[in-house]
DNA sequence: AATTGGTTTAACCGTTTGGTTGAACCTGCC
DNA sequence: GGCAGGTTCAACCAAACGGTTAAACCAATT
């Protein structure tokens, strides 16, 4: 789960101050529970238990707040759990490591998750710059992913499907239950009352149906 | 694709004003790339090309706008494609309508689907009524899913998957990817240059990841 | 023609919100 | 002690916002 050569949740945060990292989860919070336009900066300072006027002292105003928060979290994205898939000796362990650690990242990072899924739906202005240094990086899960399905299929482990689709589906699945967790709370019994158990069964199934769809048939 | 005895796009508005419409229509937009508390009033107003004053006068303030657009944007999504999905003969069949449907619905419906998400994202306050009566129908889309896929588990036409479960996957599949658009479209090349290309390529891949992942191996 | 009831408009109002100000307050240093 | 730089605070401000008002308009009805 630890990715000792990767900074850590604290390293990425080094440069920051006491204060400003309160503010920073204080701000991460309200920003991913009430949206971009409906965070207050009242709010704001409130749960970072400092003055309002602080707030405008370290982060000029709402955008650059925005702007800084948006980027650690997306700082966080990219370091996450990389280098376990990297040593992923078969396909079927790549899929695992990659379900469990994109699952179990969204389930501990809520917030994190809402303010992307929010900005996407806003249009996404702040994306580009960071994406293409993911891109260009070349050590984020994803890229990983889809280089290790290049190999299965060249290896004949798995059909040949697209690479880049297989990769959208995976991480949908992974993902989206939780964007859509009232709803699926409300027609799912067992997720309302026992969420924790939920994902649990959620991540065998989802190994199940997507390595099965993905491997070759038995035989013919 | 048209389901005649299910009630048209026009039919679930007919008991609104000409007036009334133009708000409707305006308010989702806005509502849908703003968010709730992002978007104006008088942006609103400006859209249906009216006055302000004329928003309060027809939706006494801004919750109850929202209330009723969210409300009908919910019947809209229950009122589609359910009839087809019904007379399939086959699994298979079964889950290219159903893939299909999905699809197609977002494609051409996105800012109720980016309603939908908001409002799921901002805790789902407004959910619980129209869920559970859509629960009540029997006659959505996602319930007659689940009756097929149990058919298909009990005569053997699939696996013994877990139909709620697959349920959520193949939604998350077929919706994750509009709502990530912009990250999609950063990353994928082809699918910033042909947005309607990809979205075919998609519905394709899905079918055949999703098929061969629910149906039994050929032989053993 | 006068009345009625729904519709439309510009002007207005009180509150909330993002952002500012200027003084007070530390803490280390000479 | 006294200065200097960074930090904290209550009070303040202008703009934006949701919502109201009162008068005008217009098509039926009598």
């Amino acid at each position: 789960m630890a990715d000792s050569n990767l900074p850590s949740d604290a390293d990425l945060r080094a440069e920051y101050s006491e204060t400003e990292r309160q503010i920073f989860d204080a701000a991460l919070r309200v920003f991913a529970r009430k949206g971009r336009a409906g965070a207050r900066m009242q709010e704001i300072a409130d749960a970072a238990d400092i003055n309002k006027a602080m707030l405008h002292y370290y982060f000029r105003n709402k955008e650059t707040l925005y702007g800084e928060v948006f980027a650690f979290t997306m700082r966080r994205f990219m370091a996450s759990f990389g280098a376990s898939l990297k040593e992923a000796p078969t396909f079927a362990e790549t899929l695992r490591v990659f379900i469990d650690g994109y699952v179990e990242f969204v389930r501990t990072n809520q917030d994190a998750m809402r303010l992307m899924v929010n900005e996407n739906l806003a249009g996404g202005t702040h994306l580009g710059e960071h994406l293409k240094r993911l891109k260009a990086s070349g050590d984020a899960p994803p890229q990983i992913f889809v280089e290790k399905v290049e190999a299965a299929v060249a290896s004949g482990e798995i059909r040949a499907v697209d690479p880049d689709h297989t990769l959208v589906s995976v991480i949908s699945t992974c993902i989206f239950f939780f964007v859509m967790r009232p709803t699926v709370q409300t027609i799912h019994a067992e997720a309302a009352s026992d969420w924790g158990e939920f994902v649990e069964a959620r991540k065998e199934h989802l190994f199940d149906l997507l390595y099965h769809g993905l491997v070759p048939d038995a035989d013919a």
